[in-house]
DNA sequence: ATTAAGAATGATTATCATTTTCAATTACTT
DNA sequence: AAGTAATTGAAAATGATAATCATTCTTAAT
């Protein structure tokens, strides 16, 4: 569970680390800049290279959208979802049923985990109807 | 987002189908498309259109690679996976512990699910020296 | 404190996957 | 066959992210 973090963050890392704690959901690097901008000075370029070290110190966690954008937030609870493929939306899954085997893999591998993605794909009910 | 409904299924949707059954690896819609090419003739908008028609078909899944670029392949035997945050790679996973509850959400839920991604993502054992 | 080396920053540019446009072709219906 | 709708594909547009590079900030040694 440790963190391998042998050098000192960045001011701009810890910005970044400290917007994404302050808005609760998941936001895009975009989405980031623009909310940082208003508050403090910062390049986007920083912002993703900011997103890229947070990710790998075991901080952040990411998930990618239907649109390609990727969404960005702390480690804590998981959140998962069924996403269609018609529409784009996503709808939340409160459970996840992977905490024991990721604990499991965790001590069978020597991967480092920090995080996991889990995503359903198909047809919300509206779409469903009006494809095809 | 939403493509045009066909009322059909097409020549070119068909034969994208192939290629995929053809070659069994996951590809994106770029390998795809020159591989298609040698073959016969299409273009890389229509591999593109009907990818995204074959899987609100249900016939296809995918998934998208550390560098942002999907892929594509038969709904089959779900392969998951643990992704590098350094250098990218994916190691796969032979298992999938998600069967069980797919299916009952299947039960419980309106939503028409097609098929799931699971990845997990931190550093392989040689990255998680080489990173700071 | 000074300075040299190295890292971080940010504006801009480049890249690359994907989507959109639109004219031409093809398929379906009457 | 004629008319209408769907499909195609080449090219251009889009959009997210990565690379570049000159400048600024840190760090460490003197």
């Amino acid at each position: 569970m440790s963190n391998p973090s042998p050098t000192r963050r960045t001011p701009a890392q810890n910005a970044v680390l400290e917007a994404l704690r302050h808005h609760r959901q998941p936001m895009s690097a975009q989405v980031l800049y623009s909310a940082m901008r208003s508050q403090c000075s910062i390049g986007l370029a920083t912002i993703y290279r900011s997103l890229g070290v947070l990710q790998k110190l075991g901080l952040i966690q990411h998930r990618v959208t239907r649109k390609g954008t990727t969404l960005y937030s702390l480690i804590k609870h998981e959140r998962h979802c069924m996403t269609c493929l018609h529409c784009g939306q996503s709808f939340p899954i409160n459970t996840c049923p992977v905490m024991e085997f990721e604990a499991e893999l965790r001590r069978s591998s020597s991967f480092k985990i920090f995080y996991h993605t889990l995503e359903f794909f198909g047809l919300c009910e509206p779409c469903a109807y009006q494809v095809f």
